[in-house]
DNA sequence: CGAATAATTGACTCCAGCACTCGGGTTTTC
DNA sequence: GAAAACCCGAGTGCTGGAGTCAATTATTCG
């Protein structure tokens, strides 16, 4: 179970170019310099970022990117969305039941559905500008726990 | 962002135990049947699972595995944790800043923190015996949403 | 104008790790 | 002692992620 570096540095570059916004554009160099990732990838994921509308472009000398709305209107999910091909953990995920065993629904198929919906919900809930201010972050664990079942026991 | 097949596996065949218990072990030979996994994959499974303590094996004609405990005590967690290398999405996850820029805290850390330990808490909050039942699985979204932001707008 | 700067595009390579298979064991029951 | 199961370590194919490269177009500035 793990995220790809696509959406993690995809989150890292957007939330440089909001932290170094001050009107003028960000160009790419400056992204990769400071977030330490390779030019040539920042490229790849700009152009799905740009066709996301998630920023805009500015060619030649002083461009670079700029958001294309508020930092507060873009939620962390659509970032991870416009650059990762399968945010979906499973096939079980949405109506589809492909991923499921002869035909049926596999008999945890409620179980990743739940878990996507709730991973949506996290990502959806924070914004770029709560990454760029650190807020809403710590509210995490604030699931409704179904209680203290599984005393952590059984050391290995 | 994906989830091994592994994980996956492993917590079906645990169902399937947990559903078609009535004292007698259950075999890996009726499991790959019945969930449509190869024998073989599941034995590599089921070696983890048994050092983790979750089940418990019988060698010979009638045997196979059981439950280690009750299905309640076992949180979906423990499962994937048994048998998927690494839980986290990120190098970010836990203390380690291996992963991060120039060993400093990368400028989103504390989002994938947040996230890693967000999904934690859903899994370990579900035991085998909800799933089963399908009980408390619809809570999913009951996350304290920060407001209404991002109005779902500008349509590709 | 022309040179420098930067985005834009698409094709291409490399390789780790997943998903599985195979072939042998060993233990237990009947 | 034969069959039914678990047990275990190697070995394999291949997809997809991660990253590179080269060539092009657009823009600004001197």
């Amino acid at each position: 179970m793990k995220m790809s570096t696509k959406g993690r540095y995809a989150v890292m570059a957007m939330i440089d170019i909001a932290t170094h916004s001050d009107g003028e554009p960000v160009s790419l160099a400056e992204i990769a310099e400071r977030q330490d990732i390779s030019q040539e990838y920042l490229e790849q994921l700009f152009g799905k970022l740009r066709k996301a509308k998630l920023v805009e472009s500015a060619r030649g000398p002083g461009g670079g990117y700029r958001l294309a709305c508020d930092k507060s209107m873009i939620p962390v999910a659509k970032i991870i969305a416009a650059v990762d091909e399968e945010l979906q953990f499973t096939r079980c995920d949405g109506d589809a039941v492909e991923g499921c065993v002869k035909g049926e629904r596999c008999n945890a198929h409620d179980l990743w559905s739940s878990l996507g919906r709730q991973m949506m919900a996290f990502l959806s809930s924070i914004t770029l500008e709560d990454v760029v201010e650190k807020r809403n972050l710590a509210l995490a664990a604030t699931i409704k726990q179904t209680k203290d079942r599984h005393p952590e026991g059984q050391p290995a």
